[in-house]
RNA sequence: CGCGGGGUGGAGCAGCCUGGUAGCUCGUUGGGCUCAUAACCCAAAGGUCAGAGGUUCAAAUCCUCUCCCCGCAACCA
Protein backbone atom coordinates (compact mmCIF):
# COMPACT_ATOMS: atom_id res chain seq x y z
CA UNK A 1 0.00 0.00 0.00
CA UNK A 2 1.67 3.09 -1.21
CA UNK A 3 1.95 5.78 1.98
CA UNK A 4 -0.97 8.51 2.09
CA UNK A 5 1.53 11.05 2.76
CA UNK A 6 3.73 11.03 0.02
CA UNK A 7 3.14 10.74 -3.90
CA UNK A 8 5.17 9.62 -6.44
CA UNK A 9 5.10 10.07 -9.77
CA UNK A 10 6.99 9.63 -13.16
CA UNK A 11 7.40 10.22 -16.96
CA UNK A 12 8.83 7.75 -19.02
CA UNK A 13 12.67 8.51 -19.87
CA UNK A 14 12.45 10.12 -22.99
CA UNK A 15 15.00 8.61 -25.46
CA UNK A 16 17.78 11.39 -25.71
CA UNK A 17 18.53 10.67 -29.55
CA UNK A 18 14.81 12.33 -30.43
CA UNK A 19 13.85 15.74 -30.65
CA UNK A 20 11.55 16.47 -28.53
CA UNK A 21 7.64 17.25 -29.71
CA UNK A 22 4.28 17.58 -28.08
CA UNK A 23 3.90 14.03 -26.92
CA UNK A 24 7.22 14.70 -24.78
CA UNK A 25 5.68 17.70 -23.46
CA UNK A 26 2.13 16.17 -22.86
CA UNK A 27 3.23 13.13 -20.65
CA UNK A 28 5.21 15.43 -18.28
CA UNK A 29 2.86 18.74 -17.96
CA UNK A 30 0.20 15.92 -16.72
CA UNK A 31 2.88 14.33 -14.34
CA UNK A 32 3.63 18.06 -13.25
CA UNK A 33 -0.02 19.16 -12.77
CA UNK A 34 -0.55 16.20 -10.39
CA UNK A 35 2.95 16.77 -8.86
CA UNK A 36 1.64 20.24 -8.08
CA UNK A 37 -1.70 19.22 -6.89
CA UNK A 38 -0.03 16.96 -4.10
CA UNK A 39 2.24 19.53 -3.23
CA UNK A 40 -0.78 21.93 -2.61
CA UNK A 41 -2.89 19.03 -0.48
CA UNK A 42 0.49 18.96 1.56
CA UNK A 43 1.66 15.61 0.71
CA UNK A 44 5.60 14.76 0.09
CA UNK A 45 6.01 14.58 -3.75
CA UNK A 46 8.65 12.75 -5.88
CA UNK A 47 8.18 13.48 -9.75
CA UNK A 48 10.57 11.37 -11.89
CA UNK A 49 11.48 12.63 -15.27
CA UNK A 50 14.71 11.86 -16.91
CA UNK A 51 16.60 10.60 -19.93
CA UNK A 52 17.47 7.15 -21.59
CA UNK A 53 20.46 7.52 -23.14
CA UNK A 54 21.79 3.97 -24.09
CA UNK A 55 21.42 1.91 -27.54
CA UNK A 56 22.06 1.88 -30.90
CA UNK A 57 20.51 4.72 -32.02
CA UNK A 58 22.88 6.36 -29.67
CA UNK A 59 25.79 4.79 -30.58
CA UNK A 60 25.20 5.48 -34.07
CA UNK A 61 24.47 8.94 -33.95
CA UNK A 62 27.71 9.40 -31.89
CA UNK A 63 30.02 7.24 -34.33
CA UNK A 64 28.41 9.22 -36.96
CA UNK A 65 29.49 12.53 -35.44
CA UNK A 66 32.72 10.94 -34.93
CA UNK A 67 31.98 11.85 -30.85
CA UNK A 68 31.99 9.58 -27.24
CA UNK A 69 28.94 7.98 -26.99
CA UNK A 70 28.50 9.99 -24.16
CA UNK A 71 29.70 13.33 -25.16
CA UNK A 72 26.88 12.69 -27.67
CA UNK A 73 23.95 12.63 -24.59
CA UNK A 74 25.74 15.50 -22.73
CA UNK A 75 25.40 17.86 -26.11
CA UNK A 76 21.51 16.31 -26.05
CA UNK A 77 20.37 16.16 -22.83
CA UNK A 78 20.10 19.91 -22.38
CA UNK A 79 17.36 19.95 -25.00
CA UNK A 80 15.02 18.37 -22.56
CA UNK A 81 16.29 19.89 -19.42
CA UNK A 82 15.40 23.73 -20.53
CA UNK A 83 12.13 22.61 -22.79
CA UNK A 84 10.93 21.55 -19.10
CA UNK A 85 12.33 24.53 -17.52
CA UNK A 86 10.15 26.70 -20.32
CA UNK A 87 7.13 24.10 -19.42
CA UNK A 88 7.80 25.00 -16.22
CA UNK A 89 7.79 21.93 -15.14
CA UNK A 90 8.46 20.85 -11.49
CA UNK A 91 10.25 17.58 -11.20
CA UNK A 92 12.15 17.05 -8.14
CA UNK A 93 15.33 14.74 -10.11
CA UNK A 94 16.34 14.21 -13.38
CA UNK A 95 17.55 10.85 -14.09
CA UNK A 96 20.10 9.66 -17.16
CA UNK A 97 20.38 6.24 -17.66
CA UNK A 98 24.07 6.91 -18.04
CA UNK A 99 24.29 7.85 -14.26
CA UNK A 100 26.95 5.66 -12.85
CA UNK A 101 24.39 5.23 -9.96
CA UNK A 102 22.00 4.26 -12.15
CA UNK A 103 24.03 1.90 -13.67
CA UNK A 104 25.78 -0.04 -10.84
CA UNK A 105 22.01 -0.59 -9.27
CA UNK A 106 20.67 -2.40 -12.89
CA UNK A 107 23.72 -4.58 -12.17
CA UNK A 108 23.00 -5.34 -8.61
CA UNK A 109 19.46 -6.59 -9.81
CA UNK A 110 20.42 -8.37 -12.86
CA UNK A 111 22.81 -10.03 -10.54
CA UNK A 112 19.83 -10.97 -7.98
CA UNK A 113 17.86 -12.23 -10.97
CA UNK A 114 20.98 -13.96 -12.25
CA UNK A 115 21.34 -15.43 -9.01
CA UNK A 116 17.86 -16.83 -8.14
CA UNK A 117 18.22 -18.59 -11.93
CA UNK A 118 15.85 -16.34 -13.52
CA UNK A 119 17.98 -15.19 -16.03
CA UNK A 120 19.30 -17.90 -18.45
CA UNK A 121 21.70 -17.93 -21.91
CA UNK A 122 20.08 -19.30 -24.55
CA UNK A 123 20.62 -18.63 -28.33
CA UNK A 124 18.18 -16.35 -30.01
CA UNK A 125 16.53 -16.31 -33.66
CA UNK A 126 15.53 -14.07 -35.61
CA UNK A 127 15.38 -12.02 -38.81
CA UNK A 128 18.44 -9.72 -38.80
CA UNK A 129 18.97 -6.77 -41.12
CA UNK A 130 22.25 -6.08 -41.50
CA UNK A 131 21.51 -1.98 -42.70
CA UNK A 132 19.57 -1.13 -39.85
CA UNK A 133 21.41 -3.40 -37.21
CA UNK A 134 18.73 -4.57 -35.40
CA UNK A 135 16.47 -8.01 -35.37
CA UNK A 136 12.64 -8.21 -36.61
CA UNK A 137 10.10 -10.66 -35.31
CA UNK A 138 8.31 -12.95 -37.73
CA UNK A 139 5.64 -11.01 -38.33
CA UNK A 140 7.68 -7.63 -38.93
CA UNK A 141 9.34 -9.01 -42.00
CA UNK A 142 7.43 -8.44 -45.45
CA UNK A 143 8.37 -10.69 -47.93
CA UNK A 144 11.32 -11.22 -46.37
CA UNK A 145 12.09 -7.45 -46.49
CA UNK A 146 12.88 -5.26 -43.90
CA UNK A 147 9.71 -3.33 -42.64
CA UNK A 148 12.14 -0.38 -42.02
CA UNK A 149 14.62 -0.30 -45.32
CA UNK A 150 13.16 -2.52 -47.19
CA UNK A 151 16.02 -4.51 -47.61
CA UNK A 152 16.61 -8.22 -47.36
CA UNK A 153 16.80 -9.97 -43.90
CA UNK A 154 18.80 -12.71 -42.85
CA UNK A 155 17.32 -15.65 -40.46
CA UNK A 156 20.32 -14.99 -37.64
CA UNK A 157 21.17 -16.97 -34.19
CA UNK A 158 22.95 -15.59 -31.65
CA UNK A 159 23.41 -16.57 -27.96
CA UNK A 160 21.94 -14.03 -25.38
CA UNK A 161 20.88 -13.90 -21.61
CA UNK A 162 16.59 -14.30 -21.22
CA UNK A 163 14.66 -13.04 -18.44
CA UNK A 164 11.75 -15.89 -17.29
CA UNK A 165 9.18 -13.77 -17.41
CA UNK A 166 6.58 -16.01 -18.67
CA UNK A 167 6.15 -18.38 -15.68
CA UNK A 168 4.67 -14.73 -13.75
CA UNK A 169 1.53 -14.71 -16.33
CA UNK A 170 -0.68 -16.42 -14.25
CA UNK A 171 0.36 -13.91 -11.22
CA UNK A 172 0.41 -10.73 -13.53
CA UNK A 173 -3.42 -11.86 -14.75
CA UNK A 174 -4.32 -11.73 -11.29
CA UNK A 175 -2.91 -8.93 -10.14
CA UNK A 176 -4.49 -7.39 -12.85
CA UNK A 177 -8.23 -8.79 -11.99
CA UNK A 178 -7.94 -8.12 -8.18
CA UNK A 179 -6.52 -4.60 -8.99
CA UNK A 180 -8.92 -2.52 -10.51
CA UNK A 181 -6.65 0.78 -10.60
CA UNK A 182 -3.76 -1.08 -11.76
CA UNK A 183 -4.20 -0.32 -15.54
CA UNK A 184 -5.79 2.64 -16.62
CA UNK A 185 -8.02 3.85 -18.51
CA UNK A 186 -10.22 1.14 -18.29
CA UNK A 187 -10.03 -0.25 -21.90
CA UNK A 188 -6.32 -0.33 -22.02
CA UNK A 189 -6.42 -3.16 -18.90
CA UNK A 190 -8.90 -4.76 -21.08
CA UNK A 191 -6.29 -4.97 -23.84
CA UNK A 192 -3.71 -6.16 -21.42
CA UNK A 193 -5.80 -8.75 -20.23
CA UNK A 194 -7.03 -10.15 -23.51
CA UNK A 195 -3.39 -10.04 -24.42
CA UNK A 196 -2.41 -12.15 -21.70
CA UNK A 197 -5.31 -13.95 -22.06
CA UNK A 198 -4.88 -15.28 -25.61
CA UNK A 199 -1.10 -15.59 -25.85
CA UNK A 200 1.37 -17.49 -24.09
CA UNK A 201 4.02 -15.14 -22.37
CA UNK A 202 7.50 -15.93 -23.62
CA UNK A 203 10.23 -14.88 -22.04
CA UNK A 204 12.54 -12.31 -22.47
CA UNK A 205 15.35 -11.27 -24.47
CA UNK A 206 17.60 -8.82 -22.03
CA UNK A 207 20.83 -9.12 -23.05
CA UNK A 208 22.80 -8.08 -26.77
CA UNK A 209 26.45 -8.56 -27.04
CA UNK A 210 28.91 -6.11 -26.90
CA UNK A 211 30.17 -6.84 -30.89
CA UNK A 212 26.99 -5.42 -31.82
CA UNK A 213 25.93 -2.89 -29.21
CA UNK A 214 28.35 -1.93 -26.69
CA UNK A 215 26.35 1.24 -25.86
CA UNK A 216 24.88 -0.25 -22.78
CA UNK A 217 25.21 -1.53 -19.38
CA UNK A 218 27.40 -4.68 -19.33
CA UNK A 219 26.02 -7.65 -17.71
CA UNK A 220 27.55 -8.47 -14.42
CA UNK A 221 27.75 -12.23 -14.98
CA UNK A 222 29.05 -11.80 -18.59
CA UNK A 223 31.40 -8.92 -19.88
CA UNK A 224 31.39 -9.84 -23.28
CA UNK A 225 26.82 -8.64 -23.23
CA UNK A 226 25.26 -5.43 -22.31
CA UNK A 227 21.95 -5.33 -21.09
CA UNK A 228 19.18 -4.22 -23.42
CA UNK A 229 16.43 -1.72 -22.87
CA UNK A 230 14.04 -3.32 -20.67
CA UNK A 231 16.57 -3.35 -17.84
CA UNK A 232 18.56 -0.66 -18.04
CA UNK A 233 15.44 1.66 -18.40
CA UNK A 234 12.04 0.67 -16.85
CA UNK A 235 14.68 -0.01 -13.59
CA UNK A 236 14.97 3.80 -13.30
CA UNK A 237 11.93 4.00 -11.46
CA UNK A 238 13.41 2.28 -8.79
CA UNK A 239 17.19 3.27 -9.01
CA UNK A 240 16.41 7.26 -9.11
CA UNK A 241 15.37 6.65 -5.12
CA UNK A 242 18.88 5.27 -4.09
CA UNK A 243 20.19 7.91 -5.23
CA UNK A 244 18.07 11.62 -6.18
CA UNK A 245 15.99 12.13 -3.52
CA UNK A 246 17.98 14.83 -1.29
CA UNK A 247 17.56 12.68 1.78
CA UNK A 248 19.11 9.79 -0.03
CA UNK A 249 18.67 6.66 2.64
CA UNK A 250 14.73 7.22 2.68
CA UNK A 251 14.16 7.25 -0.88
CA UNK A 252 12.19 4.03 -0.84
CA UNK A 253 9.62 5.23 1.27
CA UNK A 254 7.96 6.68 -2.15
CA UNK A 255 7.65 2.78 -3.36
CA UNK A 256 5.38 1.50 -4.46
CA UNK A 257 4.91 4.63 -7.21
CA UNK A 258 1.39 5.83 -7.13
CA UNK A 259 1.65 6.73 -11.14
CA UNK A 260 3.43 5.91 -14.06
CA UNK A 261 2.82 8.03 -16.49
CA UNK A 262 2.99 6.04 -20.15
CA UNK A 263 1.99 6.91 -23.93
CA UNK A 264 -0.07 3.87 -25.15
CA UNK A 265 2.53 2.41 -27.24
CA UNK A 266 4.79 2.43 -24.05
CA UNK A 267 2.00 0.52 -22.03
CA UNK A 268 2.33 -3.68 -22.55
CA UNK A 269 6.36 -2.67 -21.35
CA UNK A 270 5.28 -1.49 -18.28
CA UNK A 271 2.49 -3.36 -17.75
CA UNK A 272 4.41 -6.78 -18.65
CA UNK A 273 7.11 -6.66 -18.23
CA UNK A 274 8.28 -4.11 -15.33
CA UNK A 275 6.05 -5.95 -13.52
CA UNK A 276 7.03 -8.87 -14.21
CA UNK A 277 10.57 -8.17 -13.28
CA UNK A 278 9.22 -6.19 -9.81
CA UNK A 279 7.79 -9.90 -9.31
CA UNK A 280 10.69 -11.43 -9.90
CA UNK A 281 12.56 -8.60 -7.42
CA UNK A 282 9.98 -9.54 -4.94
CA UNK A 283 9.16 -5.25 -5.22
CA UNK A 284 5.50 -4.17 -5.08
CA UNK A 285 4.05 -3.07 -7.97
CA UNK A 286 3.51 0.46 -8.78
CA UNK A 287 -0.18 1.40 -7.91
CA UNK A 288 -1.23 2.50 -11.03
CA UNK A 289 0.24 2.59 -14.64
CA UNK A 290 -2.11 5.76 -16.86
CA UNK A 291 -1.65 5.27 -20.59
CA UNK A 292 -2.70 8.58 -22.10
CA UNK A 293 -3.27 8.96 -25.89
CA UNK A 294 -1.21 10.24 -28.98
CA UNK A 295 -1.45 13.19 -30.36
CA UNK A 296 -2.25 13.72 -34.29
CA UNK A 297 -1.82 17.23 -36.04
CA UNK A 298 -4.55 18.56 -38.17
CA UNK A 299 -6.14 15.40 -38.22
CA UNK A 300 -2.62 13.56 -39.67
CA UNK A 301 -0.38 11.35 -37.62
CA UNK A 302 2.87 13.10 -36.37
CA UNK A 303 5.43 12.32 -37.92
CA UNK A 304 8.88 13.33 -39.07
CA UNK A 305 8.46 12.30 -42.65
CA UNK A 306 5.40 14.08 -43.11
CA UNK A 307 7.27 17.19 -41.36
CA UNK A 308 4.88 18.34 -39.06
CA UNK A 309 6.16 17.47 -35.55
CA UNK A 310 4.70 20.12 -33.11
CA UNK A 311 7.84 21.46 -31.38
CA UNK A 312 6.90 22.39 -27.92
CA UNK A 313 9.20 25.05 -27.34
CA UNK A 314 7.43 27.14 -30.79
CA UNK A 315 4.46 26.57 -28.97
CA UNK A 316 5.42 28.26 -25.33
CA UNK A 317 6.58 31.13 -27.41
CA UNK A 318 4.27 31.21 -29.39
CA UNK A 319 1.18 31.27 -27.03
CA UNK A 320 2.66 31.04 -23.61
CA UNK A 321 3.61 28.54 -21.18
CA UNK A 322 0.02 28.08 -19.60
CA UNK A 323 -2.06 28.82 -22.35
CA UNK A 324 -0.20 25.73 -23.91
CA UNK A 325 -0.46 23.69 -20.92
CA UNK A 326 -3.87 24.32 -20.47
CA UNK A 327 -4.77 23.31 -24.16
CA UNK A 328 -2.76 19.57 -23.72
CA UNK A 329 -5.21 18.97 -20.65
CA UNK A 330 -8.11 20.71 -21.46
CA UNK A 331 -8.41 19.57 -25.40
CA UNK A 332 -9.10 16.01 -25.02
CA UNK A 333 -9.82 13.19 -22.52
CA UNK A 334 -6.66 11.67 -20.70
CA UNK A 335 -6.59 8.46 -22.35
CA UNK A 336 -7.76 9.20 -25.77
CA UNK A 337 -6.14 10.11 -28.96
CA UNK A 338 -6.35 13.27 -29.26
CA UNK A 339 -6.03 16.53 -32.91
CA UNK A 340 -3.77 19.35 -32.52
CA UNK A 341 -4.24 22.00 -34.41
CA UNK A 342 -3.57 25.95 -34.57
CA UNK A 343 -6.88 26.43 -34.88
CA UNK A 344 -8.18 24.94 -32.01
CA UNK A 345 -5.11 26.19 -29.97
CA UNK A 346 -6.48 29.68 -30.76
CA UNK A 347 -10.20 29.03 -29.95
CA UNK A 348 -9.53 27.47 -26.65
CA UNK A 349 -7.26 30.20 -25.43
CA UNK A 350 -9.46 33.38 -26.44
CA UNK A 351 -12.51 31.65 -25.60
CA UNK A 352 -11.53 30.16 -22.22
CA UNK A 353 -8.43 31.71 -20.87
CA UNK A 354 -8.88 35.12 -22.52
CA UNK A 355 -12.77 35.48 -22.59
CA UNK A 356 -13.17 33.47 -19.68
CA UNK A 357 -10.64 33.88 -16.55
CA UNK A 358 -8.64 36.57 -17.59
CA UNK A 359 -11.85 39.27 -18.88
CA UNK A 360 -13.20 38.11 -15.45
CA UNK A 361 -10.10 38.73 -13.66
CA UNK A 362 -9.75 42.55 -16.17
CA UNK A 363 -13.19 43.75 -15.20
CA UNK A 364 -13.01 42.73 -11.25
CA UNK A 365 -10.16 44.75 -10.86
CA UNK A 366 -11.33 48.13 -12.68
CA UNK A 367 -14.33 48.28 -10.89
CA UNK A 368 -12.33 47.75 -7.41
CA UNK A 369 -10.29 50.48 -8.94
CA UNK A 370 -12.55 52.81 -9.79
CA UNK A 371 -15.38 52.26 -7.18
CA UNK A 372 -13.23 51.37 -4.18
CA UNK A 373 -9.88 53.16 -4.57
CA UNK A 374 -7.84 49.60 -5.86
CA UNK A 375 -8.61 47.93 -2.42
CA UNK A 376 -10.70 44.74 -1.76
CA UNK A 377 -13.92 45.76 0.27
CA UNK A 378 -15.34 44.64 2.92
CA UNK A 379 -18.56 42.65 2.00
CA UNK A 380 -22.26 43.31 3.85
CA UNK A 381 -24.32 40.58 4.67
CA UNK A 382 -25.01 39.02 0.92
CA UNK A 383 -28.66 37.95 -0.58
CA UNK A 384 -29.79 34.73 -2.51
CA UNK A 385 -27.58 35.47 -5.60
CA UNK A 386 -23.94 35.92 -3.70
CA UNK A 387 -25.22 32.84 -1.64
CA UNK A 388 -25.68 30.73 -4.51
CA UNK A 389 -22.33 31.74 -6.07
CA UNK A 390 -20.14 30.49 -3.31
CA UNK A 391 -22.09 27.25 -2.61
CA UNK A 392 -21.88 26.38 -6.33
CA UNK A 393 -18.32 27.84 -6.69
CA UNK A 394 -17.02 25.32 -3.81
CA UNK A 395 -19.07 22.96 -4.99
CA UNK A 396 -17.67 22.86 -8.18
CA UNK A 397 -14.13 23.40 -7.41
CA UNK A 398 -14.01 20.81 -4.92
CA UNK A 399 -15.21 18.10 -7.04
CA UNK A 400 -13.07 19.13 -9.74
CA UNK A 401 -10.09 18.27 -7.78
CA UNK A 402 -11.17 15.64 -5.92
CA UNK A 403 -12.88 13.77 -8.24
CA UNK A 404 -11.36 14.91 -11.71
CA UNK A 405 -8.41 16.02 -11.10
CA UNK A 406 -7.43 12.94 -8.34
CA UNK A 407 -8.54 10.54 -11.52
CA UNK A 408 -6.65 12.09 -14.16
CA UNK A 409 -9.39 13.45 -16.00
CA UNK A 410 -8.02 16.64 -16.73
CA UNK A 411 -10.05 17.71 -18.94
CA UNK A 412 -13.42 17.35 -16.86
CA UNK A 413 -11.74 19.16 -14.23
CA UNK A 414 -10.97 22.13 -16.22
CA UNK A 415 -14.48 21.82 -17.30
CA UNK A 416 -15.83 22.08 -14.07
CA UNK A 417 -13.76 24.99 -12.98
CA UNK A 418 -14.45 26.91 -16.17
CA UNK A 419 -18.52 26.75 -15.08
CA UNK A 420 -17.28 28.48 -12.11
CA UNK A 421 -15.70 31.31 -14.44
CA UNK A 422 -19.13 31.16 -16.17
CA UNK A 423 -21.45 31.47 -13.18
CA UNK A 424 -19.12 34.20 -11.85
CA UNK A 425 -19.88 36.23 -15.45
CA UNK A 426 -23.47 35.45 -15.00
CA UNK A 427 -23.39 37.31 -10.97
CA UNK A 428 -21.54 40.06 -12.63
CA UNK A 429 -23.78 40.19 -15.43
CA UNK A 430 -27.17 40.18 -13.16
CA UNK A 431 -25.43 42.36 -10.51
CA UNK A 432 -24.54 45.06 -12.23
CA UNK A 433 -21.89 47.01 -9.78
CA UNK A 434 -21.31 49.40 -12.83
CA UNK A 435 -24.95 50.57 -11.97
CA UNK A 436 -24.91 50.24 -8.53
CA UNK A 437 -21.71 52.23 -8.06
CA UNK A 438 -24.09 55.23 -9.63
CA UNK A 439 -25.61 55.68 -6.55
CA UNK A 440 -24.41 55.96 -3.20
CA UNK A 441 -27.38 54.31 -1.68
CA UNK A 442 -26.00 50.99 -2.82
CA UNK A 443 -22.21 50.96 -1.60
CA UNK A 444 -22.86 48.53 0.60
CA UNK A 445 -24.54 45.96 -2.10
CA UNK A 446 -21.64 47.05 -4.46
CA UNK A 447 -18.68 46.44 -2.31
CA UNK A 448 -20.47 42.58 -1.33
CA UNK A 449 -20.91 42.50 -5.26
CA UNK A 450 -16.77 43.06 -5.87
CA UNK A 451 -16.01 41.37 -2.80
CA UNK A 452 -17.82 37.82 -4.07
CA UNK A 453 -16.24 38.85 -7.57
CA UNK A 454 -12.42 38.91 -6.09
CA UNK A 455 -13.02 36.06 -3.65
CA UNK A 456 -14.52 34.22 -6.67
CA UNK A 457 -11.17 34.78 -8.61
CA UNK A 458 -9.02 33.55 -5.44
CA UNK A 459 -10.44 30.27 -5.30
CA UNK A 460 -10.30 29.53 -8.44
CA UNK A 461 -6.66 30.66 -8.20
CA UNK A 462 -6.30 27.57 -6.34
CA UNK A 463 -8.32 25.64 -8.25
CA UNK A 464 -6.45 26.64 -11.74
CA UNK A 465 -3.18 26.59 -10.07
CA UNK A 466 -2.12 22.77 -10.90
CA UNK A 467 -2.74 23.56 -14.25
CA UNK A 468 -1.34 26.88 -14.65
CA UNK A 469 0.76 27.66 -12.27
CA UNK A 470 1.72 30.72 -13.38
CA UNK A 471 -1.36 32.47 -14.25
CA UNK A 472 -2.53 31.24 -11.01
CA UNK A 473 0.16 33.23 -8.95
CA UNK A 474 -0.39 35.52 -10.88
CA UNK A 475 -4.34 36.11 -10.02
CA UNK A 476 -3.24 36.42 -6.70
CA UNK A 477 -0.54 38.81 -7.01
CA UNK A 478 -2.98 41.01 -9.06
CA UNK A 479 -5.60 41.23 -5.93
CA UNK A 480 -3.00 41.77 -3.72
CA UNK A 481 -3.07 38.39 -2.09
CA UNK A 482 0.70 37.25 -1.21
CA UNK A 483 0.28 32.93 -1.63
CA UNK A 484 3.05 30.54 -1.34
CA UNK A 485 1.74 28.15 -3.61
CA UNK A 486 5.14 25.90 -2.66
CA UNK A 487 3.20 25.84 0.97
CA UNK A 488 0.06 23.57 1.34
CA UNK A 489 -2.63 25.84 0.54
CA UNK A 490 -4.87 23.30 -0.26
CA UNK A 491 -4.66 20.91 2.68
CA UNK A 492 -8.35 21.09 3.31
CA UNK A 493 -11.21 22.04 1.02
CA UNK A 494 -11.37 25.24 -0.59
CA UNK A 495 -13.36 27.86 1.84
CA UNK A 496 -14.82 30.86 1.08
CA UNK A 497 -13.81 34.03 2.70
CA UNK A 498 -9.88 33.80 3.31
CA UNK A 499 -9.80 37.16 1.60
CA UNK A 500 -9.51 39.86 3.71
CA UNK A 501 -10.72 43.26 3.15
CA UNK A 502 -8.56 46.34 2.80
CA UNK A 503 -5.83 44.33 0.23
CA UNK A 504 -4.41 46.50 -2.00
CA UNK A 505 -4.53 45.15 -5.39
CA UNK A 506 -2.17 45.70 -8.55
CA UNK A 507 -4.03 45.89 -11.88
CA UNK A 508 -1.04 44.47 -14.53
CA UNK A 509 -0.84 43.11 -17.80
CA UNK A 510 -3.81 41.33 -19.31
CA UNK A 511 -3.73 37.50 -17.49
CA UNK A 512 -3.87 36.52 -20.64
CA UNK A 513 -4.10 38.34 -23.94
CA UNK A 514 -6.32 37.29 -26.29
CA UNK A 515 -5.08 36.22 -30.15
CA UNK A 516 -6.14 37.19 -32.85
C1' C B 1 -15.34 -15.64 -37.22
C1' G B 2 -8.33 -13.26 -32.97
C1' C B 3 -9.54 -9.31 -28.87
C1' G B 4 -11.41 -4.41 -28.01
C1' G B 5 -13.31 0.78 -28.90
C1' G B 6 -16.30 3.90 -31.86
C1' G B 7 -20.15 5.98 -35.72
C1' U B 8 -25.19 11.63 -31.93
C1' G B 9 -27.42 19.16 -35.03
C1' G B 10 -21.76 22.79 -39.38
C1' A B 11 -17.10 21.09 -36.11
C1' G B 12 -15.52 18.47 -31.57
C1' C B 13 -17.76 15.69 -27.74
C1' A B 14 -21.35 13.93 -23.37
C1' G B 15 -25.55 10.80 -22.68
C1' C B 16 -25.89 4.40 -23.50
C1' C B 17 -24.07 0.31 -17.79
C1' U B 18 -29.34 1.63 -14.13
C1' G B 19 -34.75 2.36 -21.33
C1' G B 20 -39.29 7.45 -20.52
C1' U B 21 -39.23 15.31 -23.14
C1' A B 22 -31.51 14.65 -27.02
C1' G B 23 -27.17 17.86 -23.50
C1' C B 24 -22.25 20.62 -23.65
C1' U B 25 -18.32 23.63 -26.05
C1' C B 26 -17.09 26.20 -30.55
C1' G B 27 -19.53 28.28 -34.81
C1' U B 28 -24.20 30.89 -36.89
C1' U B 29 -28.47 34.47 -36.13
C1' G B 30 -31.17 38.03 -33.09
C1' G B 31 -31.40 40.85 -28.54
C1' G B 32 -29.30 43.06 -23.86
C1' C B 33 -25.34 45.46 -21.23
C1' U B 34 -21.17 48.86 -21.20
C1' C B 35 -17.35 47.17 -15.63
C1' A B 36 -14.10 44.31 -18.96
C1' U B 37 -9.01 41.66 -23.23
C1' A B 38 -14.99 44.16 -29.65
C1' A B 39 -14.83 40.73 -24.06
C1' C B 40 -19.72 39.52 -20.89
C1' C B 41 -25.15 38.07 -20.41
C1' C B 42 -29.91 36.29 -22.67
C1' A B 43 -32.49 33.94 -26.63
C1' A B 44 -33.13 31.39 -31.34
C1' A B 45 -32.14 28.30 -35.55
C1' G B 46 -30.00 23.55 -36.50
C1' G B 47 -30.12 16.39 -35.06
C1' U B 48 -35.47 10.64 -38.41
C1' C B 49 -28.80 9.68 -32.36
C1' A B 50 -24.54 4.93 -39.29
C1' G B 51 -28.40 1.31 -41.63
C1' A B 52 -32.03 -2.82 -41.10
C1' G B 53 -34.79 -5.95 -37.95
C1' G B 54 -36.35 -7.37 -32.91
C1' U B 55 -37.82 -6.86 -27.42
C1' U B 56 -41.03 -3.14 -24.87
C1' C B 57 -46.63 0.83 -23.36
C1' A B 58 -41.85 3.37 -24.54
C1' A B 59 -34.97 2.71 -27.37
C1' A B 60 -29.61 7.10 -28.88
C1' U B 61 -29.96 3.81 -24.53
C1' C B 62 -31.27 -3.59 -24.46
C1' C B 63 -30.79 -7.90 -28.41
C1' U B 64 -29.50 -9.60 -33.68
C1' C B 65 -27.45 -8.64 -38.39
C1' U B 66 -25.00 -5.26 -42.07
C1' C B 67 -21.77 -1.18 -43.50
C1' C B 68 -17.78 2.18 -42.18
C1' C B 69 -13.62 4.08 -38.90
C1' C B 70 -9.89 3.16 -35.17
C1' G B 71 -6.83 0.66 -31.41
C1' C B 72 -4.33 -4.05 -29.59
C1' A B 73 -2.13 -8.63 -31.76
C1' A B 74 4.69 -8.58 -26.99
C1' C B 75 10.99 -9.05 -27.03
C1' C B 76 9.62 -2.30 -32.14
C1' A B 77 10.69 4.11 -26.30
Amino acid sequence: MANENTFYITTPIYYVNDVPHIGHAYTTVAADALARYWRLRGREVFFLTGLDEHGQKVQQAAAKAGIDPQVHCDRLAPQFESLWKKLNISHSAFIRTTDAEHKSIVQRYLQQLYDKELIYKDSYTGWYCTFDERFWTEKDVENGLCPDCKRPVDKLSEHNYFFKMGQYQDRLIDHIKTHTDFIRPESRRNEVLGFLHTQKLGDLSISRPKSRLSWGIELPFDHDYVTYVWFDALVNYMSALEYLPRDKPAGHRFWPANVHLVGKDILTTHAVYWSAMLMALDLPLPESIFAHGWWTVDGEKMSKSRGNVVDPNKMVETYGVDAFRYFLLREVPFGQDGDFSQSAMVTRVNSDLANGLGNLLSRTLTLIERTQGGAVPAPGEGGAAEHELQRAALALLNEALSSHLEQLEFNRALEAIWQVVQLANQYVDKTAPWALAKDERNAVQLRTVLYAMAETLHCLSLATYPVIPTSAQMICSQLGIAADFTSPLLRDRIEWGSLKPGTVIHKGTSLFPRIE
